[in-house]
DNA sequence: AAGTGGTCTAGACCACCTC
DNA sequence: AGGTGGTCTAGACCACTTG
């Protein structure tokens, strides 16, 4: 047995599931390093009978850490750690939060900011007016200072503050008018960095690039952002987690 | 209730654990109309009643199908069935059915189909002994005759038909022995082409490579496929759907 | 032969919503 | 108040791999 019991600390009394306080430990230790890479959990019943919690919801705890990629069982052999820890970041985030849930520093250089008319790819993509008002945001996002992707968004001026108020998080902003989107359609192609993106992103004209053009909708299904991003393919990968096609469809 | 007990036929001695018999009834009920979109399934209970298994199991057999997106839990209330979801092609489906859907014949040009053993890393993804028996796949996938990918699969070999009997879908192969996927996770990689893959693929060398390593999972969680494509960035794109976060687990 | 994960049972109590 | 899902227990048997 690896795991000495001291660390697991568990309050019946709390409000939080037995199963998940434990999970929490278990990934606060795999995170730790106390069980490494590649080696065996204490089994099931040795956590059960350390933590004096039934094997049932021993199971429970591992069932998430399972679905989060941490663990992975090997029937009657053992319960390991996984050698590859993704991150499966498919729900809807905005470039800070992803790059804050892989660990990193997200930062903004500004190349454009300011109000416009939309073309006509636009104005169909936002459903909007031809003469309607839209906020463009073009910049160079930066990942722990490193310039990782330009992103060219366009959002109809009506879902957001004024201009100045805008910041760096578009997602931040549009969550404090109440416009967070719900859904959205990504799209992802590989390309070759034109030279404008070699010189911005730091990169030889030539390297690889990963295109992502992101639609994104309220709950209502109104449109809120055409964005355009070019990201560094040396640098970014995408995962996405997908399911079974659920009926009919 | 709007079930009828004789639709749920379970049988104690088949080797397919009782969870899973329950989830493919439900399933087939769901898709088949008998109960409606929105509507309440008889609750755990009464499920456990009518089928003679445990609550327990039961909740069980409806976690699988929560993970698949095809009922919705309310606390209190009841378990019910999802909202039908606009589903892009982000669903989970080989190349042959992908290409399909875009309106293109597929097509396979095979470089390799043997048994083997697997590496360390294939060991660890697919959840198999060092030991095991694993079948290597590898083929140029074509569309409408013109190469677009290179696509190495390995798979568990117990979970596929004997060798010779595979044919040109993997999934349809998978499918026969009833071994169909239900989740994956995708990862994905802008690239330039190697020599190899340039020849292979028709390309130049350096020209813009979209890899995607895939891993799927059967509704019991076992690791199904660790599959590493290589896709002509010039002719494929990638369309997947992103959602708030919902489901808990 | 011993240990492991995989499955299953028959109960129980809780917080919440309203069948 | 009665029903619902959410959690938890203390056992049990099985198929499998081999610490």
């Amino acid at each position: 047995m690896t795991l000495e019991q001291g660390r697991i600390a568990l309050d019946g009394a709390s409000p939080t599931p037995l199963y998940l306080q434990l999970a929490e430990s278990l990934r606060g230790m795999i995170r730790g390093g106390a069980v490494r890479v590649g080696e065996a959990l204490p089994s099931e019943r040795e956590l059960s009978a350390m933590t004096s919690i039934s094997r049932v919801t021993v199971r429970k705890a591992i069932d998430a850490l399972l679905r989060e990629g941490l663990l992975s069982r090997r029937p009657g052999s053992g319960t390991y750690v996984a050698i590859r820890i993704e991150q499966p970041a498919s729900v809807l985030a905005g470039f800070s939060a992803d790059m804050q849930s892989r660990g990193a520093r997200p930062g903004s250089v500004w190349l454009e900011q300011r109000v416009d008319a939309p073309n006509a790819e636009e104005a169909a993509a936002l459903n909007c007016a031809p003469g309607a008002a839209v906020v463009r945001m073009s910049r160079v996002r930066t990942a722990d200072g490193e310039p990782l992707a330009i992103e060219r968004a366009v959002v109809p001026a009506t879902l957001l503050p004024p201009v100045g108020d805008i910041g760096d998080s578009l997602y931040e902003a549009l969550n404090r008018r109440g416009n967070r989107p719900v859904r959205g359609v990504q799209r992802l192609q590989s390309s070759l960095a034109t030279p404008q993106e070699a010189q911005l992103l730091d990169i030889p004209v030539g390297a690889a690039i990963l295109r992502i053009e992101r639609r994104s909708f309220l709950a209502n299904g109104a449109p809120v952002e055409l964005t355009r991003s070019a990201y560094r393919g040396d640098r970014y990968d995408f995962v996405t987690e997908v399911r079974e096609a659920a009926y009919g469809g």
